[in-house]
DNA sequence: CTCAGTGTTCAGTG
DNA sequence: TCACTGAACACTGA
């Protein structure tokens, strides 16, 4: 699920929920790796009892701000995500939906918050890469603290990101991927804003014109504003975008024949005719 | 059974 | 010390 778009979304649907009401019950499974090496009775008396007084975030991270500290923060890794219960169905349709997608608390949960008026708030995460912490100063304090510019919110004007280009000899796509540089790029967004702006992903860092950096900034952008207001949700994307086809076509939608190689460690889809 | 996967971290290398 | 690369992590689903 998560690159930032999704990220955000997940933001705007914890802000909902939980910004203004007390937590009254607090679910934590035992899992010492997604709770990085927390126990349950940590993190349980950390949030029981507080008031939820807004939701961050910043590049794929996100934390909630509560009356007291520590706060809780939640990275999605892979398979992660936000989950509330599901409208009060009209008539419930027998047997399809309840083996899936509906069941609730959802299956993999780690967390789960219970509100005053009765809302919830799960974190899930099948594969466990994902990971909540408590931290006194989220910003302040690792992972977050060594975040790069967020991709959303603080882009750097194209002179101060050929500055941060000019040491970096690995391959742009691999540059866009490291977190340290751009917050809240992921594989995807990688391979379309280098896609739009007409660049190969294999080109280090450093040798980007300063008109290639000036169009890597103004898609990155674009990209990422226009995802984040889909609510991530990529039917909405517009069609000509490498999005749609990446995956499992030879073609881009607008017709130009599509490579694919691992590049910066990830699998890196891209269209020579048209990036150079 | 095998393999890839929307992400990060760590060890080893130059 | 820094930057880079690739393996590891843990699990699902095709």
């Amino acid at each position: 699920m998560p690159e930032l778009p999704d990220v955000d979304a997940a933001r705007v649907i914890a802000r909902r929920v939980a910004v203004g009401r007390r937590i009254v019950a607090v679910e934590c499974a035992d899992d010492s790796i997604v709770f990085d090496r927390m126990r349950p009775p940590e993190v349980r008396r950390a949030l029981l009892g507080r008031r939820v007084l807004g939701v961050h975030r910043r590049g794929k991270h996100l934390w909630l701000e509560l009356d007291r500290r520590p706060w809780p923060c939640f990275h999605f890794g892979m398979t992660g995500g936000f989950h509330i219960p599901s409208a009060p169905g009209r008539k419930l349709r027998s047997s399809r939906l309840k083996s899936r997608g509906r069941e609730w608390p959802p299956r993999f949960t780690k967390l789960r918050l219970v509100f005053g008026d009765g809302g919830e708030l799960v974190m899930s995460d099948a594969r466990r890469l994902g990971r909540i912490r408590l931290r006194h100063d989220p910003a302040g304090e690792p992972p977050i603290s060594l975040l790069g510019f967020d991709s959303l919110l603080e882009l750097p004007s194209s002179r101060e990101l050929r500055r941060l280009l000019a040491g970096r000899s690995a391959p742009i796509k691999a540059v866009l991927l490291d977190q340290s540089f751009s917050a809240g790029v992921g594989n995807w967004i990688a391979d379309e804003v280098l896609y739009q702006a007409r660049i190969d992903p294999r080109r280090p860092g450093r040798s980007l014109s300063p008109a290639e950096v000036s169009r890597l900034r103004a898609r990155l952008k674009y990209v990422m504003t226009t995802a984040v207001k889909a609510g991530a949700e990529s039917r909405r994307f517009p069609p000509w975008w490498l999005f749609h086809t990446r995956w499992d076509q030879d073609v881009s939608a607008r017709g130009e024949k599509l490579r694919r190689a691992t590049i910066g460690g990830r699998t890196t889809a891209w269209a020579p005719a048209v990036q150079q």
